[in-house]
DNA sequence: TAGATTGTTAATCGATTAACAATC
DNA sequence: TAGATTGTTAATCGATTAACAATC
């Protein structure tokens, strides 16, 4: 279907437009320009219409872009219009943060079942969602259709059971630990390292005292 | 201090190599070569070996680098050598989730308070931090010295929160909400927009199907 | 000294910006 | 038709890789 490769620096881009395209829809706004979204998202027009072009022209001379078109298309590409069945590993703070964070079901990311290796917490529910033991998880995965297992364990485990999702069929994994994983390249796998983004703002901070 | 400006790719790239070096310090290794460091991390050693002169010369020509040398190095150039005092803005699940993850505070991360604009949420103690009024945000920051804060509250309150904080004096924002934050150059943001990450997991898996 | 490996310059590659012809 | 704005090519800029002289 693709044509060619997209980088993941145009990539990385796309959720952003999708993000102020949804905002001018909401208001109400029926075209856009390139330059009027540049002027808005303080980037270049040109980049604009490049990364755009990567997927198609979906603009029109002289008239600009329709935005609930564009959204839509955007939507599409990001593959928004169909729905994810996902899985969340560790029931800790930061699983029972993303599963009650709503927004993600909203765009069609549906939470199918956690696990914890914890039997305290087995058996207990998040969200209207069982907590399940994780000799579970493999046989959950195959028989409920889960594409995405995010991971948020230690990195201690992660490893280990990022090797158990990929051998029962795991297309993707969110992955919160503190670890590269290596997987298969069939195997996408987005990282969410929070400490690094940390470590870079530290940086920053750092850097601009330094320039007084 | 510093001479020329580093880009955010090469600044995005220090907090991995701090951490491959922690473990290799672990191990009890001493000495590493970039073309070693090269083998673990998946990167080339010529990018290894630009992005460490970028801050002056670690190595040392025929031998390699000192891993404990090179981690205490880039620890310092990434800020880790002082102690940062944070505030978490939302003490809702996300919130609650980083107040907990002990990690931050090893590295000199120091959450001083949280505030939560829910009078129920007050006065309740979260890891035996009390949460306050966001009446008492402003103060706080200024009385007890706060850096950074971690906006873990909705994007509706985000830019209005943001600005108190910035006329506060405060010098970092560690963003999870789903806006781009104006602020002054000055200020520095980091941002963690987690939808768009998930959504960048979702192209990928849509792309990889297509390319089948 | 000989071998190894850095620091650094030069070459390549990719991403961004500028420019403009195509066209609505 | 005239004006506006895209799609796309060309120019520039920055980041990555290769190569090698410097040096431990």
């Amino acid at each position: 279907m693709e044509e060619k490769e997209i980088s993941q620096t145009v990539v990385g881009r796309l959720p952003r437009y999708f993000r102020y395209l949804g905002e001018l829809k909401d208001e109400g706004i029926e075209r856009v320009s390139s330059q009027e979204l540049s002027d808005i998202m303080q980037v270049t027009a040109s980049q604009i219409r490049q990364d755009l072009n990567n997927f198609g022209g979906f603009g029109q001379q002289g008239y600009g872009y329709n935005v609930g078109f564009l959204y839509d298309e955007i939507g599409k590409i990001l593959g928004l219009h169909r729905e994810h069945n996902l899985i969340i590993v560790g029931a800790g703070h930061l699983g029972q943060a993303l599963v009650n964070y709503t927004n993600f079901e909203r765009r069609g990311f549906l939470f199918r079942g956690i696990f914890d290796k914890d039997p305290q917490v087995c058996g207990q529910k998040i969200r209207g969602i069982t907590v399940r033991p994780m000799n579970e998880m493999e046989a959950f995965v195959q028989e409920n259709g889960i594409d995405i297992a995010v991971l948020a364990i230690p990195k201690t485990s992660a490893v280990e059971v990022a090797e158990q999702l990929v051998s029962c069929g795991i297309k993707g994994i969110w992955n919160f630990a503190h670890v590269d994983l290596r997987v298969p390249e069939r195997i996408q796998v987005e990282n969410v390292h929070l400490s690094d983004s940390l470590m870079k703002l530290s940086y920053n901070l750092s850097s601009r005292e330094d320039e007084e």
